[in-house]
DNA sequence: TTATGGTTTAACCATTTGGTTAACAAAGGT
DNA sequence: ACCTTTGTTAACCAAATGGTTAAACCATAA
């Protein structure tokens, strides 16, 4: 839409401020103010440019979301190997989240806080698919390029493997007593370490 | 209701029910009023017994927490070998979990709310250590039985592929276009299948 | 029976919070 | 210039919310 703005792009610096609040605090711990303040503009904008807390945080949700699906669906749906999707997918991923640590906490915990938002993302164009990559599981595997595994186990495996992580951090900093430094540096080594994993565990 | 019983355990149903509304809303989303009448009491009795929102939410988070960290505690440290541990915590932890759908997304996102909250709970008893895990991983590999593997990555993967699954839930439900009954009978599955996974990876 | 102390309730309070309004400012078109 | 549309702000509002209070309740000891 062609609206004449004197601010450059207000709108585009809601939806960054507001992308920065819902990520830390969630939908239910943020503020409008806070979001406001963050934005550098005042509260009543937010309203004017989205009408509602929930119509803001949905925006925001979508945006995170497809961000991320395309991620996945990419890894899942290009034409190279079970075993170089695994690589890729481990070494892409790691990189990816590290620039964007809030997203995979973000992404879940809203999504189970309201399951009811799949509904709305699922018709989101990049949707992930998962159809191609267990035709392909199974092929590879009646070829005998791949131990006996299910398609849809190996992919719930791949993700945790490289989500989960990032998810517990703070848990996983506790256990291993380790500071954000040392964290990164175990992420860094998940990028070769997490597809030897999985390869080891699958390849004949 | 029977009123006529002075003090039969108020504050365990307190507890109960704020555990309930805390874990299905979290901190931010939980409502005062709301685990008042799901104990079937008056809002005023949660400040009687418990001071604030706060102190209780915290009750609530440490009960949980010394819920689940005796199960890691135990399958870290017991005497049986590597194998061993890693079958008997995915048996057992996954059966642990069914038991508790909320608790690892509860714990996880609190923590991430408000990592100040480990400090507390590292002086639980109970906090899992990861020290002999660690040495009995480089026993094994040293002595042939595993492939070199690094204990701490061990770790994180264990846990990611018998945790995630569970906290991310409604992701994993859209993309494979499963139910709960679908989600229930894939995690059952996941007791066998899981070990395997992770023994065909490190057994030499 | 009555005094006592912990327990429970209804009513109340102060603050926070999402959202609205009305007036004003800045472009854009004619 | 003038009017219309769009953008922006300060002030305001009603509802929700965590927390408090003062009185009532009730089992038990004296």
């Amino acid at each position: 839409m062609a609206k004449t703005n004197k601010n450059q792009d207000t709108e585009g610096q809601i939806l960054t401020a507001a992308k920065n609040v819902f990520q830390k605090k969630g939908m239910d711990g943020a503020r409008m103010q806070e979001i406001a303040d963050e934005a550098g503009i005042n509260k009543a904008m937010l309203h004017y440019y989205y009408r509602s807390k929930q119509l803001l945080f949905e925006a925001v949700f979508s945006n995170a979301f497809s961000l991320l699906a395309p991620q996945l669906n990419k890894a899942l749906n290009d034409d190279s190997s079970i075993e170089d999707k695994v690589k890729n997918f481990t070494n892409n991923y790691i990189s990816f989240i590290s620039k964007h640590p809030y997203l995979p906490n973000f992404i879940i915990q809203e999504l189970n806080r309201n399951p009811k938002f799949f509904e709305k993302i699922q018709q989101n164009a990049a949707f992930p698919t998962l159809e191609k990559f267990k035709t392909q599981v199974t092929e590879e595997v009646e070829k005998g390029m791949l131990k006996p595994i299910d398609g849809e186990q190996l992919f719930i495996n791949i993700i945790s493997l490289n989500i989960f992580p990032f998810v517990a951090s703070p848990l996983i900093k506790g256990i291993l007593k380790i500071d954000d430094k040392g964290f990164k540096q175990l992420m860094e080594r998940r990028k070769t370490d997490v597809s030897e994993f999985i390869i080891n565990s699958i390849k004949k």
